[in-house]
DNA sequence: CTGTTAGCGCCTTCAT
DNA sequence: ATGAAGGCGCTAACAG
């Protein structure tokens, strides 16, 4: 493969000129520049961006470390990065961590080796390890989806609990009192914040015996599977369930379809997160939708921005409201 | 941040025993060890891999260049080839195309730069052009989903047009006779199998007269909307449709409620691609479903083949079978 | 407007 | 078992 000396003699010019043409940077004639675009035509000459990147330290590459881009949220999400990244000249990494922190931890060497510019964090846990890893190493960061402890960092998220508060609010509106809540894993944020905006509605009814209709699970389908064949068993058996995300809901819907229990006639059934319409057929769950695509956009002009000022600005936390979305599945009036 | 000279001084070693040490290549005292990784963790040092892959010419990196990854065939494939790159070591970069050639290109040439060791093509238009293009540079190339004339290059893609086939079988022998096809895109092999698919099977049944029954759009929900609505203003009205993927099967079934038309009680639908159970609450469609994450194995594994193995090999073309999956929407027998 | 020199961090080659 | 020299391809810094 040619290399830059190889078209600097083809064109008769040193090696810093032929960069500077392709670089767009400091001077040269417009003669010089034609005969060195030729020679790069002639030769088919690509340039090589680890030497590139070996010299400027930018490799105007980001990373997105997310738990699963198989879940259309993050499917979104990793839309809106790449997007938003491409407009500005970025490639984007993409790193599924299924929530481990191990495989976190794994991913995020594996991108300081590869010297990525930035990195964008739906961290496992929210715990500052991974992001003080990251800041050791003047690895930018900007945590998407989770809050961090510390606020040593800029984040972009979900207004998760008045996200839930708003569904559960909808339930206790419609008469239900024994709302089961489907709830993600402890550690996690979104999690529970979502358990946290359920207890403020609950309370705030004057509902306290609720503790029984706490679950504590996974953002996973089977997860949302068994803990809604477990909600069912209480006495008295719920009326509403509330699933904090859309893979429990979805494992949710299964086991209720089992059973032989239907949604809404037997049961109410809310949700976090909707599912983007070309995946919908028959649009059914009551919802608190989140901006997936906005908050991507958001959270990769905030890394670009920190990329490219000099001057260190204050971390930034920003937090976009969810939308209620009332379909089917919350049902009508009870009682 | 510290380089690997760093470490050999602080280790009392030459550089490269550091690299040795890192490597485990070549011979190195178990003592020297112990000193070099002491300095390695007290240093905080993670080696360079821009300054290893301009030395070996080698950078660990694939890339999967494909035309959405918001369609959840694609996500999958996404997943498989991640999983099956991570495994050997190697790091994934993605990009989007949305079957723009002029997109495709400007991401090979990025990628080419980028030095990536092998490319993945789901390659927009079934032309050898870009192909071509990788193998002047000499980056191996694996075709993803789609066929490619020539066939100087791997392929690994699912049996559409037996697919196809099986679908609109299964409607003649449920009585239909006037089946619509929502075709994909020309130029697109996948679409152009599937259309031979049916064809093959209109004929066998000794129909001639499908012409005006043959839509061809693109890929998307949109372009379903549109060629449903078309259809159905045809007459006689078609009693079926075979939309030629997902997306356009969801376009369909929208145009097909808004008439206030039932699936299957009104019309028969069946569609290629299924989309992961844990999407599904009801599962509706029948289908000829790919298995995506198996092709994407294959496919990587078939690249990482090339990369490691120093002899040529033949070219290879790896079609898999179809599943063909009998829900609702194609109903029963007609007449 | 153009060129020279040097070095980014690492590993290949060859020597000891 | 270890090290010295050199260079991968590019651009920063300086010179002219």
């Amino acid at each position: 493969m040619p290399t830059i000396n190889d078209v600097a003699k083809r064109a008769g010019v040193a090696p810093i000129t032929v960069s500077r043409v392709i670089n767009s940077s400091g001077y040269f004639s417009d003669e010089t520049r034609q005969r060195v675009e030729a020679a790069i035509t002639e030769l088919g000459y690509v340039p090589n961006r680890l030497a590139r990147g070996l010299r400027t330290k930018r490799t105007n590459t980001l990373a997105l470390v997310m738990t699963d881009i198989t879940n259309p949220f993050f499917t979104t999400i990793a839309r809106g990065v790449e997007d938003t990244a491409g407009e500005a000249g970025y490639t984007v990494t993409f790193c599924n961590t299924d929530e481990s922190e191990a495989k976190e931890q794994k991913y995020l060497d594996l991108l300081i080796q590869q010297q990525v510019d930035g990195i964008l964090l739906v961290p496992a846990r929210s715990t500052p390890s991974s992001v003080n890893y990251l800041q050791k190493h003047n690895k930018p960061v900007v945590v998407l989806d989770r809050r961090m402890p510390g606020g040593e960092t800029d984040v972009v998220r979900c207004a998760s609990k008045e996200g839930a508060y708003h569904l559960v609010r909808l339930l206790l509106d419609l008469g239900h009192r024994r709302i089961a809540l489907l709830g993600g894993p402890e550690g996690v944020s979104t999690a529970e914040d979502r358990l946290l905006g359920y207890i403020q509605a609950m309370e705030e009814e004057g509902l306290e015996d609720f503790k029984e209709l706490v679950q504590v699970g996974s953002f996973t389908q089977l997860s949302g599977y068994e803990m809604a064949k477990l909600a069912i068993s209480l006495s008295p058996r719920p009326t509403a369930m509330f699933a904090a995300n859309n893979f429990i809901a979805f494992g949710a819907l299964k086991a209720l379809q089992e059973i032989g229990l239907k949604v809404p006639g037997d049961l109410a059934l809310v949700a976090f997160d909707d599912l983007p319409p070309s995946l919908v057929i028959f649009p059914f769950l009551t919802v608190a939708a989140q901006p997936a695509y906005e908050m991507a956009q958001e959270a990769t002009k905030l890394l670009l921005d920190r990329l490219h000022s000099d001057t260190e600005k204050e971390c930034q936390e920003i937090v976009l409201p969810t939308e209620l979305i009332v379909r089917q599945s919350s049902g009508g009036p009870i009682k």
